[in-house]
DNA sequence: ATGGCAATGTTTCATTGA
């Protein structure tokens, strides 16, 4: 089973690109964020004819997030949002697909240190690894996936220096990454030997992609049960370049049958 | 060989992202 999680920066704006992009890499499983649309709006149509059912949590203008899932598959137990944590931010979706519980997740951006976002940030933070520890209670093959927000380690930083103390690299976020670690699960990213500064996310600004001036924000993490089973896990920096990208790559993880 | 902010709505600027 092929996982992805992609921020698209609108799905409006990013649909053609999706779909070619799904064309050419087959996934099973998307999980989307920043759709920026509304469920009545939401472009159920082209995906369908693209070859994958969608499952939407969206809003307009902010946040937003999806599930798609390719034809053949069956996506059952779809929860939308976090559990014990009433929010108007749409930033959660989940269900299971071919017995894998898929939590797919938009971690708030938290703006900066201090900031009224910074506390919104770790306070949904904290209500997810509860969420997360029930759920992998439930079940012993998932994956939580998304735009986490969070840099988990210097190498995962194009310049710590700088960035150290900064939101996105701050230690309270690398904590709650650790925390999430620290319940079962398993960075996919770093089950294999990964190329130096690697990256999922560049500023639009500055020249940040092609120098590389990147952090890596986007991540697929799995219970243990389920890593065993991952074959592979890498990022598409290819998708960040070209005609209107988002500023996102996506991140991709192959899983082996079930044994 | 990449490209010098982008997307949205409150729209001709402000807000947010990360």
């Amino acid at each position: 089973m092929k996982l992805v999680t992609w921020n698209v920066n609108s799905l409006n704006v990013r649909l053609p690109r999706l779909i070619d992009w799904l064309a050419a890499n087959a996934p099973d499983v998307v999980g989307l964020q920043e759709t920026k649309t509304e469920d009545a709006k939401f472009p159920h149509d082209e995906l369908r004819k693209a070859g994958y059912v969608a499952h939407a949590f969206g809003q307009r203008t902010y946040n937003g997030v999806a599930l798609l899932v390719r034809d053949g598959l069956d996506a059952t137990d779809v929860v939308a949002g976090l559990p014990g944590f009433a929010d108007e931010q749409k930033r959660v979706i989940a269900a299971t697909v071919g017995g894998v519980r898929v939590v797919n997740a938009y971690v708030p951006n938290g703006q900066a240190i201090g900031s009224d976002k910074y506390a919104y940030k770790l306070a949904w933070c904290k209500a997810a690894t509860a969420a997360l520890r029930e759920a992998l209670a439930a079940h012993s093959r998932l994956a939580f996936m998304g735009d986490m927000n969070i840099a988990p380690e210097p190498r995962d930083v194009h310049d710590p220096a700088l960035w150290e103390g900064q939101v996105l690299f701050s230690e309270p976020e690398r904590a709650v990454f650790r925390e999430w670690l620290g319940l079962g699960l398993v960075d996919g990213f770093r089950c294999f030997d990964q190329p130096p500064n690697t990256f999922s996310w560049w500023d639009y600004r500055m020249l940040a992609f092609p120098k590389n001036r990147g952090l890596r924000i986007d991540h697929i993490l799995l219970s243990t049960a389920l890593a065993e089973h991952c074959t592979a896990c890498r990022i598409d920096r290819n998708a960040r370049k070209g005609e209107k990208p988002s500023d996102h790559a996506p991140v991709i993880a192959e899983l082996a049958p079930a044994a």
